[in-house]
RNA sequence: GCGGGCGUGGUGGAAUGGUAGACACACCGGACUUAAAAUCCGGAGGGAGUAUUCCCGUGCGGGUUCGAGUCCCGCCGCCCGCACCA
């Protein structure tokens, strides 16, 4: 066997059905082993998995893989994020039913995971455009309803005034809708909402105990939630209709109350609109105000434009100071009060605006060495920052931090009754409503006695009907000639069910609680959901950074609020992995090329490149995210058919490290392929050893076999604490080097097999149980060719003996001025002052010295040593 | 625009504030072969030198430190998110 080729294409659906027979990964809740919860975010069935994918899930099977052999119960289940708008447009492309589209893309898509060899307990699989899994939704949304976590209000959508329907924020391009090409609306609707802002500060205070999660998106969400300590006011108003006599106004920024030159409110804040029912120039700005889509960064990329409304506001410390109130494009209604001040010296938003409409500027505070007043960069010092305050309510001149200038000037508002402090979330409720047919049916009737009624429990699930089409546009649920229609049943009067589907993020929100107990009768089984949850480690891309597990955390207290679940925090681990990114190619007509159809040269230092068929050069252009509209994708399914799954998974964790972006590259494959042969070829020449020294005794041990224990130990250590760390590319490159000093090993070990075999023999078991959570199936071949009892797959992690992992000598580098010059090999825990004399006597060390006296010597034990001259 | 991140040889990258470039890819040389592929052995950041060796070097400019890829400040470039894509 030893000169054969190791063959993916036989081995790795023989092992995948052998995993499948002995039922190798289906999880029980009742194992008495500690449990270990491992989850991937689940996919949306797009038709095709995608190289993001393979490297998601790889990830993830690593770990699974891993605590599986250290003995831990492992739960690691797989489902589809069903619901969603592509299917919808692919009804309306294809003329399919979105549930048919999906229901087949879930089939493909699942047969492609299944390829991979993944560790995954396919009898938990859930899909959540199943009746089996909304209806939990709608009940617990009834739930939320009773506890008081849901409510309706007005909020914007897009509106497509062509197609006469909402359009989600990818579908408006440059403002225009993308299919209609209409200029995009901002139109209010009456929608329902989760109340997320009342649990601002907790979901605030939570991000301190997520202490397994990066640092970043920690960060993303604490600014995301946003909170801000501020001064809530009124302005007086002069010449403002009747009904308002102030304007309620909120800021960050107390210390500037001296500096405001103009104030400013949304386009739809109530003055705004009253003021236009009497002024059609108002009404005007306004209507163009709204004229661009709901986009945050839409909003604030827009040029600035603002209207004198000619109404005076007067500040609250000084009634006969009047600024002039502008309506403007840029102030969100959405956030604090829909109004503004501006204070142009320290916002550039402001200043560009004070410059554009032509108003005055003060400075509050300037640099501590400069009396320069602003010119067009405002002045935005770091609050932390000491400054020369000029104009403001306090001490003149005084040099202080703009905190503690803040403090001052909210105390003494406070004091005279001018305003208060107040903190502020950014956070806004959560909106759930879709006008949509492919989403989870919200359980609600609206009756003209009885009001807007939950659904009775007793009539759930609210499933959607099938027969609906897609011919014009807008919601097919609200279109649907009979469904809405319902008996109150409260009243038995006729009634209208909600057309409004749920947020996809619902779906999502609470999946991972659904996996423990995915068949239950119940949304969970509580005491279940609590042996497993919280998530150990969850896996998946940082675009879910801020929406998906802010929404997911604030879902698990709510579920803890009805009942259905006892913790507060979804996932103690986070990791977010980076994006697979690919070269493009281009023709000479500068259409985008794929990969298949590039062939590669390299002559040299120089790549070349030109088309497979044709011949014609190609342009190789800059390595991007892999997309189908730059074509620099590559079929996950093409190169398992051709490499395998193992070589896929394998170059997926090497090289690059997991939290970055990793180049998909023809050579990286070929040399994950290459390195799974290699190991093969050291299996099959370590049996053949084995063999010709069977009578051989096996305990002894000379100086290479010690050594060669002590790099298998040390591997096994270092993999395995990699690989606790997500370290993927680092758990490869100790693999890589054990491979070395294994196939080393074998050359050294016919000279003298007495001596070695036990250790090389150690050694490559070790090492195939090593690639075992990697390259599954690879292992698995090796573990039987090896003549392993059992599967691999069940195997123990391999014993390290402590013994092996300590060095008694070390290297010690030594550095004169910082720059290193010479080492010397020292005894471990060698006494500084021995160091010392040693390093000074050496003749490299005096030469460079040349007689110059030493200032210092700094020795870091065991580390190095500098010498300062 | 706002928030977050990243930047190290030809390439992917390694490096608790302590020998910059581990490991791999690509490349070059050698062995094996009629030959090629595969495999095995070796070389290699850039520059100078036969060589011992020396100088330069982690996007750019400053700073802290005995010592900075790592920490601080200011830039430049690229990427992600911005609430109805998932």
């Amino acid at each position: 066997m030893s000169g054969e080729r190791y063959n993916p294409r036989e081995m790795e659906p023989k092992w995948q059905q052998v995993w499948a027979d002995a039922k190798s990964f289906v999880t029980s809740n009742d194992d008495p082993r500690e449990p270990y919860y491992v989850l991937e975010m689940f996919p949306y069935p797009s038709g095709r998995i995608h190289m993001g994918h393979v490297r998601n899930y790889s990830m993830g099977d690593v770990v699974a893989r891993y605590y599986r052999a250290k003995g831990r119960n492992v739960l690691h289940p797989m489902g589809w994020d069903a619901f969603g708008l592509p299917a919808e447009n692919a009804a309306i492309e294809r003329k399919t039913h979105p549930g048919t589209w999906t229901r087949q893309n879930i089939e493909a898509m699942k047969a492609q995971l299944q390829s991979m060899g993944l560790s995954i307990d396919w009898t938990r699989e859930i899909a959540t455009c199943e009746p089996e899994y909304y209806q939990h939704q709608q009940s617990m949304f009834i739930d939320m309803m009773e506890a008081g976590l849901v409510t309706r209000k007005q909020s914007k959508v897009n509106w497509d005034p062509v197609d006469m329907t909402v359009l989600a924020n990818e579908q408006v391009i440059d403002g225009r809708g993308w299919r209609s090409g209409a200029l995009v609306e901002q139109r209010d609707l009456t929608q329902w909402f989760f109340k997320i802002s009342d649990m601002a500060e907790e979901l605030l205070e939570g991000l301190d105990g997520l202490t397994e999660w990066p640092e970043k998106v920690r960060t993303m969400q604490r600014n995301w939630i946003g909170k801000s300590q501020g001064l809530a006011f009124e302005f007086g108003l002069k010449g403002a209709p009747a009904g308002f006599d102030t304007l309620p106004v909120y800021t960050t920024r107390a210390d500037t109350m001296r500096g405001p030159t103009f104030a400013a409110i949304a386009a739809d804040h109530p003055l705004a609109r009253a003021l236009g029912e009497g002024n059609p120039a108002i009404a005007e700005f306004n209507a163009q105000c709204m004229r661009m889509g709901t986009s945050e960064a839409a909003i604030e990329q827009a040029e600035k434009l603002g209207y004198d409304t000619g109404i005076k506001v007067t500040h609250p410390a000084d009634p006969s100071w009047e600024l002039p109130l502008f309506i403007a494009n840029f102030v969100l209604m959405d956030y604090g009060t829909g109004a503004v001040i501006g204070c142009p010296a320290h916002d550039q938003r402001d200043l560009d605006f004070a410059r554009k409409y032509d108003l005055p500027v003060i400075d509050v505070f300037k640099p501590l060495d400069s009396d320069e007043p602003v010119g067009d960069t405002a002045f935005v010092p770091l609050k932390t920052q000491k400054v020369r305050y000029v104009q403001w309510f306090g001490e003149p001149g005084a040099e202080i931090t703009c905190q503690e200038a803040m403090d001052q000037t909210l105390a003494l508002f406070e004091k005279n009754g001018w305003g208060k402090a107040q903190a502020q979330y950014r956070l806004r409720d959560w909106g759930v409503s879709r006008q949509r047919y492919w989403g989870c049916p919200i359980p609600v009737i609206h009756c003209e006695v009885c009001g807007t009624i939950p659904v009775p429990k007793k009539n759930l699930p609210v499933v959607l009907p099938e027969d609906v089409t897609f011919d014009k546009p807008g919601n097919a649920l609200d279109h649907h000639p009979t469904w809405k229609h319902v008996n109150c049943p409260q009243c038995g009067a006729s009634a209208r069910r909600e057309t409004d589907t749920m947020d996809t993020f619902v779906d999502s929100s609470w999946y991972f609680a659904r996996f423990t107990a995915p068949h239950a009768e119940t949304p969970t089984e509580p005491t279940v959901a609590d042996h497993w949850l919280p998530v150990d480690q969850y896996i998946g891309g940082v675009e879910h950074a801020i929406l998906h597990l802010l929404y997911s955390r604030y879902f698990t207290r709510a579920m803890k609020a009805t009942g259905h679940i006892g913790i507060d925090e979804p996932f103690k681990g986070l990791f977010t992995q980076g994006m697979v990114t690919h070269e493009t190619y281009k023709s000479p007509k500068g259409d985008w090329v794929a990969p298949v159809d590039v062939l590669l040269e390299t002559i040299g230092e120089d790549r070349k490149a030109k088309h497979l068929q044709s011949g014609e050069p190609i342009t190789i252009g800059s390595v991007e995210k892999m997309s189908k509209s730059k074509k620099n994708v590559v079929d996950p399914d093409e190169i398992v058919a051709t490499y395998g799954a193992d070589t896929a998974r394998w170059f997926m964790l090497s090289d690059s490290p997991p939290e970055r972006d990793v180049q998909w590259t023809e050579a990286g494959v070929e040399g994950a392929s290459r390195f799974q042969q290699r190991v093969w070829r050291l299996v099959g020449e370590t049996i053949e050893l084995i063999q010709q020294s069977a009578d051989t005794a096996r305990e002894a041990a000379d100086q290479e076999a010690q050594a060669l224990r002590k790099s298998v130990h040390r591997a096994v250590h270092n993999v395995a604490s990699d690989i606790e760390g997500l370290r993927f590319n680092r758990a490869v490159a100790q693999i890589y080097e054990l491979t070395n000093a294994l196939v080393r090993s074998a050359g050294l070990v016919a000279a003298s097999p007495a001596t070695r075999i036990a250790a090389l023999e150690e050694g490559v078991g070790s090492l195939v149980q090593l690639i075992a959570p990697m390259m599954p199936h690879l292992a698995e071949t090796c573990w039987s060719a090896l003549g392993k009892p059992g599967l691999v797959a069940d195997a123990a992690w391999p014993e390290v003996d402590p013994a092996l992992l300590v060095d008694d000598e070390i290297t010690l580098p030594i550095q004169v001025n910082g720059k290193r010059r010479a080492e010397i090999v020292v005894s471990k825990g060698l006494a500084a002052a021995e160091v010392e004399q040693r390093v000074l006597s050496l003749d490299e060390i005096a030469r460079i010295l040349d007689g110059k006296p030493v200032k210092k010597i700094v020795v870091v034990p065991d580390r190095i040593v500098n010498v300062v001259v």
